[in-house]
Formats: structure tokens, C-alpha cells, sequence
RNA sequence: GCGCCCGUAGCUCAGCUGGAUAGAGCAACGGAUUUCUAAUCCGUAGGUCAGGAGUUCGAAUCUCUUCGGGCGCGCCA
């Protein structure tokens, strides 16, 4: 089902230009600011007047004379400087709705287009807990991902995990010399791997982690054999490249929970890490340097990308290769799009990484395109996000000033959501308010980052996330879970609300609060594209914010169980196609639970 | 020094290729409950959209500039 906007949209916009001539004119067409307006507005006709050098308001006669909305719009009223105010006339838009009704897919419109899209998210490090500083990639990115894909995309998630670097070195040097030497001097001939292994835990490889790079950092010798480590576990050396593999494997335990927790699609199919493209490495060098894009400079490989200027004012070079031959994050960043572009055949690529990397990504796709890998239809975009803030403004921190563990936030955000719950609702079964505090309390943190303009930093606060007013989870729950409770009602009641739905064929509305709960019904799917087109989740919260909104005014108004005939059938079709909106947008959308009761 | 992001009500934030009298929530004040979950709804008050200049029918939005905050800029990721 098309979206009305575009529909109105590209009517108006031939009326316009069979009216002015001009191959381009926009009829720009809105939902208005403010009801008075009707409900949308053409903006269009002002500026190709202009173009005419014609008087707008005349303008808007001929192209009203023109066009062909009386299916759709009520005579229309051409205001102020220039402006025509649409109204749905209300068949149209108890039609729209009765056919979202009877729409699994509530209306929404697949795309004509449909792409292939790689999107990179999350990047966790390996032998590192998630802490916060994870939280947005990996939900911003999700809820990318599902509407892409809930438009018909061809979603391919990458997670490219941080799983290949100098850190592994001074890891695997350091339990080898603190663990595994002293264990085998201790007792020779057992397998010290297997039993070392065994007893390796992530808490454990985060303050292994710790230590070793203080004594890289102060202790040369330890730093020397890091590096001799890194050097063996690249070139395939089998014992210290299973000892890799067990971290790797003891991340991911650590890593898929959260995941599963924070309800992100994640999965380990759609890791894809840097170790995956080590081998690659050199050939991408090779190709740059035969390409003549490659250039020796003091000493490393660089690409100079046009544009692009150091603090001196010289050309910025983008290193693919250190002076030592090692090989960094640029080359693999480098496989890993080229791989995406032609193995993978993506037509657009998203990045969902924090904004201080935006010059990195901008040589990079500079240097892809040089590189003849990304033909001119290919979208390469950085989706970029602002840091998340303590109440004090700064980066987010402990008291104690070390980095919040993601699961440590969530575990917080849980246990005060259930204390609400306890309060507002102690008559419910133990087990379901548990339940209940999850969906809230992960609910509440995932929108409250969601429902932020990504590219502000923000203000991290449980108890502006876990208010039951505004723009949050709690409000958006509650909203759906005051609809099921209209439904329960009534099946208590004896009503079977399928059975009086069944074959309904015509709605009729007649209160302002339905028809504004409709009008804002019908543009679910509109506002997933708006959505979709910018990476912007803020604006999908931002709708069902004023869905929630709508419907809490229809639920103050309008009686459903004590009224009757069609005003109930239209009422009851309402409360469905509400709730299933919200349900779709929280769940399947931004990945966030809708309980039944709360 | 150069580049990117940000600056909107007391606080936290929206504001969709420029559109009409700039919107929410919190906090303050006043109302609504014999009725399906009041975790709700309605109303009042609150603004030099950081300052200035420009573009134009029209600017929070685009351009330039000043100020303030954050971040980045050759072998870390």
C-alpha cells in the first residue's frame, strides 16, 4: 500500500508541472505543523512561482484546477502566501485504515528497488567486556538493519570483531610467561593448554589484559616478545594460534548473551573480524601500489587521497603499511570493503561507528573509489553517533571513574524497572514481574539511546529512561499494554472480537480523537521510509511517540467495550491496528519487548 | 593552524530536500477518575533558536563570520 504522501506527492507534482511547464517542481507536500492547516500542505507552489516570476497564490488556482485528489482530499483551500491545505476526507481515511486492518504487514510498502546492504555494526573487542562505549553501534545498527530489511533490502550484517591485533600479543606472551611456563616448569608433560583453557574466564582476560599492557607499555624485553608472539600467531604457529582461538571462543560466551539480552539479531554467522581478512592483506597492498595508488613515504605505504591535509598543510597519507611491514587497521578496513563490494555485491555500505572516526571513513571510501572498486551507484555512508554522557556532562563513567560494563548498565536498569513494577502492580505473579522489569528495563535503555538525534552526545539518566511520561519505552509499553487489556476485557465479557471484525467492509469515525488516531495510523509506513532513508531511529521513536500519544487521547474519549454496533467495530479495529503498530515498531523493529500487562 | 559535530524554554531533548504563530517531556501552577490499567488525559505559564551579517516571498534549517563546548588531524583502533 502506498503511502498517501506519496501519492498526493506525485499527483500534485504532475498538476504542477502540466501547469508550469518545468520538467522539475516539486509539490513538496507535508504533514501540516498545526491542525488548522488541514492535515497536509503543499509547499511547492511558492518556489515555482518564483521561477515563473507568476503570483504563488495564482498559481495554486490553476494547479488546484488541475489536479486530482477528490478521491483522497476535500475541496482544498489555497492560504497565505501560497500554500493549499489538504484535508483526507474521511471515507478515504476510514478506507486506509480498514485496509492497514487487513494488512499483516500494517501497510507497509516493499521497495520497488530492492538493495543489497552490508551493515557493519558492533565490533566488540575480543578479550574486552562490552562496556558502554558498545551500546550505540550495536543498537543503532540493529535497528538499521531490521528496517532495511522490514522494507525488503537484502541485509547483510557484518560484525567486525576486533579479533586480530597487537593486543593478542602481549595476551598470549603474558599468560605464557605468568601461567603456562610456570605450569609446564611445575609439571611437565601434561596438556597445559587444554587445562589452562579450561580455566580461562573473560573477567580473567580483561585484567590479563590489563596487566600485560602495563608491562608492554614499562618492560621492553616483555614488549619484544609480544611482538615475536603476534609475528608466530600470524603465521599460523598451531599452539599459539589455538590459544587464540580460546579467547576468541571465550569473547564470543561472553559477547552473544549481551546480544541476546539487549534483543540485537546478532548472530555468530554475522561475525566477520579481522582475522577473517589477515591473509588478505598483502594482496590489498599489492593492488594499490600496481594500481600506482600506493606510494612509499617516510618509510610506510601510504595512499594520498585528494582532499585531504595534515596540521602542516601537507597531503594526509593513509597508511596501509607500516614502515615495518606490519600491516594496521586502514588494510583491513581496505579487504574487508573491498570484499564487501565484490564478493559480497553490496550497493550500499553502512558503517555504524562513533563520529571520531569520520575522517578514517571519508579516506577510506576516498581511496575505494580511486581504487575503481565502487561503482557510481554504490553508497558508502558513516553512520556516525555522539558519546553517551554521565549527569555531570562528561563521557560516562563509573564513580570510580572506570568504564561502565554493558552488562553491569543492564543489570541496573532491570533491578530498578522491577522495583516499579512491584510498586504499580505487586498483584501479579513474581515470575511475570521479573519478565515484566526485563522488557522495561532493556526497553528503557535501548529507546532512551534510540529516541536521541545520534549525532548529540547524550545524557545517560535511568530515571528520565524509566519515566512512564514522554518519550520513553515505559510510556510506549504501557500504551500497548492498556490495549490488551481492552481486549482481555472483552473476552471475559463473552465478545469475540475476530468474530465481530470478520468481514467488516466498511468503518465509520466519527470522533476527532478516532480520526486523528487513524490520520497517524496511516502513516506508519511513511515513517519507516523517513526513518530507513537517514539511518535515523529518532524519527521512527518520534512517530510512536505521537501514535502512543493519539491513542491515550482516543482512550480518554472513547469508550470502547461501552459503546456499540459500528462506532465498537470502528473502535475495536482501532485498539487492533494500534496495538499492532506499536508491536511491530518496538518489537520488531528496535528490538524491544512488549508485555501484555504491566 | 585545518577539519568534523554540537549550541533551541530553568532541565533533558525533538524539529523530516527552507514553509505559516518554533514543539514535547520533566520541574511549577490549575483541572479531569460511578467508566476498558490515573504508569493516563486536558489546560496555564515559560523562547533574542549562542551573537552578527548575507541569500529570499519566507531561515532554527542554507552561506559567511564571531563566541562557547566536544572530537579528530603519519605509521593506535
Amino acid at each position: 500500500m502506498k503511502p498517501v504522501l506519496e501519492i498526493l506527492e506525485q499527483r500534485i507534482s504532475k498538476a504542477l508541472r502540466q501547469t508550469t511547464g518545468l520538467a522539475v517542481c516539486p509539490a513538496i507536500v507535508r504533514p501540516t505543523a498545526d491542525g488548522r492547516f488541514g492535515d497536509y500542505q503543499v509547499n511547492g507552489i511558492m518556489p515555482a512561482a518564483k521561477q515563473l516570476k507568476t503570483n504563488p497564490r495564482q498559481l495554486a488556482e490553476k494547479v488546484v484546477a488541475q489536479m486530482n485528489i477528490s478521491d483522497i482530499c476535500q475541496p482544498v483551500e489555497i492560504a497565505g502566501p501560497g500554500f493549499i491545505n489538504l484535508r483526507l476526507k474521511p471515507e478515504f481515511l476510514a478506507n486506509a485504515l480498514l485496509e492497514i486492518y487487513k494488512d499483516k504487514k500494517l501497510g507497509i510498502e516493499q521497495t520497488a528497488n530492492s538493495q543489497t546492504v552490508v551493515v557493519d555494526y558492533s565490533g566488540p573487542n575480543i578479550a574486552k567486556q562490552m562496556h558502554v562505549g558498545h551500546l550505540r553501534s550495536t543498537i543503532i545498527g540493529d535497528c538499521v538493519s531490521r528496517m532495511l530489511e522490514c522494507l525488503g533490502h537484502n541485509v547483510i550484517r557484518q560484525n567486525h570483531i576486533g579479533d586480530w591485533g597487537t593486543q593478542f600479543g602481549m595476551l598470549i606472551a603474558y599468560f605464557n610467561h605468568f601461567y603456562l611456563n610456570p605450569s609446564i616448569a611445575a609439571h611437565p608433560g601434561q596438556d597445559h593448554y587444554a587445562v589452562l583453557n579450561d580455566s580461562l574466564r573473560i573477567s580473567d582476560l580483561e585484567d590479563f589484559y590489563r596487566k600485560a599492557k602495563e608491562l608492554y607499555d614499562k618492560d621492553p624485553e616483555f614488549a619484544e616478545e609480544s611482538r615475536r608472539v603476534v609475528v608466530k600467531l600470524h603465521s599460523h604457529d598451531l599452539a599459539i594460534q589455538s590459544h587464540w582461538q580460546h579467547i576468541v571462543d571465550e569473547s564470543r560466551e561472553h559477547y552473544q548473551p549481551i546480544y541476546k539480552r539487549l534483543n540485537v539479531t546478532l548472530t555468530s554467522k554475522d561475525e566477520c573480524g579481522e582475522s577473517v581478512y589477515a591473509d588478505k592483506l598483502p594482496d590489498v597492498v599489492k593492488t594499490l601500489k600496481d594500481k600506482k595508488l600506493a606510494v612509499e613515504s617516510v618509510g610506510a605505504i601510504c595512499v594520498f587521497p585528494e582532499g585531504f591535509k595534515s596540521k602542516e598543510g601537507e597531503p594526509l597519507p593513509f597508511i596501509v603499511q607500516k614502515s615495518d611491514g606490519a600491516f594496521l587497521y586502514a588494510t583491513t578496513d581496505l579487504a574487508a570493503i573491498r570484499f564487501r563490494l565484490q564478493d559480497l555485491h553490496a550497493n550500499r555500505v553502512i558503517y555504524v561507528t562513533d563520529a571520531r572516526q569520520a575522517l578514517h571513513f571519508k579516506m577510506l571510501f576516498a581511496v575505494v573509489k580511486m581504487a575503481g572498486w565502487a561503482d557510481e551507484s554504490v553508497k558508502l555512508e558513516h553512520v556516525t553517533f555522539g558519546t553517551m554522557l554521565g549527569a555531570d556532562g562528561k563521557p560516562f563513567k563509573t564513580r570510580t571513574g572506570g568504564t561502565v560494563k554493558l552488562a553491569e548498565l543492564l543489570d541496573e536498569a532491570v533491578e530498578r524497572a522491577k522495583a516499579v513494577v512491584d510498586e504499580k502492580n505487586p498483584d501479579l505473579p513474581e515470575q511475570q514481574r521479573q519478565k515484566i522489569a526485563q522488557a522495561v528495563g532493556i526497553g528503557a535503555v535501548k529507546y532512551a539511546d534510540y529516541s536521541n538525534n545520534r549525532d548529540s552526545d547524550y545524557i545517560f539518566s535511568f530515571d528520565k529512561m524509566l519515566a512512564m511520561d514522554g518519550n520513553t519505552a515505559p510510556y510506549m509499553q504501557y500504551a500497548y499494554a492498556r490495549i490488551r487489556s481492552i481486549e482481555r476485557k472483552a473476552e471475559q465479557e463473552g465478545l469475540n472480537i475476530q468474530k465481530e471484525l470478520t468481514g467488516i467492509c466498511e468503518i465509520l469515525l466519527s470522533d476527532p480523537a478516532e480520526q486523528a488516531l487513524a490520520r497517524q495510523l496511516i502513516q506508519y509506513s511513511q515513517a519507516i521510509l523517513n526513518a530507513a532513508a537517514d539511518c535515523r531511529p529518532n524519527y521512527l521513536t518520534g512517530y510512536l511517540y505521537e501514535l502512543s500519544q493519539a491513542f491515550s487521547r482516543f482512550y480518554n474519549v472513547c469508550p470502547v467495550l461501552q459503546s456499540e454496533g459500528q462506532i465498537r467495530a470502528a473502535r475495536l479495529v482501532l485498539c487492533d491496528v494500534t496495538a499492532r503498530t506499536i508491536r511491530h515498531g518496538m518489537t520488531e523493529l528496535l528490538g524491544i519487548e512488549v508485555p501484555e500487562q504491566m
